[in-house]
DNA sequence: GTGGTCTAGACCACG
DNA sequence: GTGGTCTAGACCACG
């Protein structure tokens, strides 16, 4: 159950997708499963079903989910290809930004790695299989 | 000589905050060390000078800067007191956005392990000695 | 409803700050309220947007108010955690140059301490139970 | 001897005019003594002597120092007339503008009281007799 | 409708 | 010349 945090400055729409896409890769969400309509998501997490609406839309973009005409919405098989090397080196460009800030906070280096595993254990493992 | 990015989703002023908290961590400034006056700045960056006065206010709130009276602003003693778990938290939530994402790119652990050494690195190492 | 002395050598936009605190501080704004939006407050007080949200902004970074995805600010739950020696010396110093002057308009100790009475009164006492 | 906090926000000249009347009020300057020359005190406190210049000027309006033309400049006698209500509303003003931020440090009513004790001990006691 | 960002341009105090 | 404040007005994302 994907979980909104309402004070955060995060949109509401994209802790959506990141919520969705996290079960997924804990393996809470398996490829092929049905997740709920747009209404039924919207009234669980008491959101309007527009903002829910627009995250179905980006995960659809992305690949994650397919919607079924009158059928549903679900779970895409997870083919993850390397390639796009200019959305990874945004990525590394954000990861220099925490960094920054995380050593204004005196944390260093080696605390980082472990939040990273941490993280990776929070998600499965490395290899996910399900 | 501080970069900005004027696709990037990134406010401006945050990009000049971020920019020059990397040179001090790098060591391209050091404390006492006089920075570009706002009007400078902003005509170096083509930028408005109040969205460089924006960046510079929040650098002397963090405690990064100091501005004397008329003369400039300068650099400050870089001293970094852990201390606020509740910004850490936020930059811990941050890292597990950015690995979820990494993992959809087919970005794994370890590869993110080396792009935090690489980082870090850039940044001068644990210690940063001028 | 905070007033705006437009003669005051004070910045608009502190006077801001401070008529919000103290409203907090007399219980007229009880945490979760939410205050009038930027623009809102800008028209009663015949303001600029702007100068309303840099006081709006300035509250948030002090943790008073909080900021929901365009619905609004609201009032926070009013924690104060004794800790920033840095600004208590700030403040003290302040109590000196105050001191310094009512002297020399004939004002002495024991008055100061009565002004300091009603005012604590003013805010509801030291316990303020809304 | 007056102490210039460079770092502080306060202007210079403002720092010299309160620095001169605490030391009135200590009894380190009596009424009658020559005070240093514009140009002395601009190389003692390293400042530029149009700002010295500047804060003679707002002393001398205050009634606080008289300067004979080539003979120099000189406390004049103290003489505090209650009068001006305004000022002192102002000053009652800054004090509510105190108490606010100090509750919001967690300081309350009598912690402050002790403040002004203290304060008032560093300036010799309610009546200054020298 | 909400706040966030940005530009343009003005005026001000301080040194 | 320096930063600080303010207005006016524009555009944007979010819900």
């Amino acid at each position: 159950m994907v979980i909104i945090d309402k004070q955060s400055k995060k949109p509401f729409y994209e802790q959506v997708v990141l919520g969705i896409k996290e079960e997924i890769l804990q393996g809470l969400l398996v490829p092929g499963e049905k997740i709920p309509s747009v209404r039924e998501m919207a009234s669980q997490l008491m959101m309007n079903p527009n903002t829910i609406s627009k995250a179905y839309k980006s995960l659809e973009e992305q690949g994650v989910i397919t919607t079924v005409q009158g059928r549903g919405t679900f779970v895409k098989e997870l083919v993850v290809s390397r390639g796009d090397e200019e959305k990874i080196a945004k990525i590394k460009g954000k990861m220099l930004d925490l960094v920054i800030e995380a050593r204004y906070l005196n944390v260093e280096l080696p605390e980082m790695i472990t939040w990273l595993s941490e993280i990776a254990d929070d998600l499965g493992g490395t290899k996910n299989e399900s």
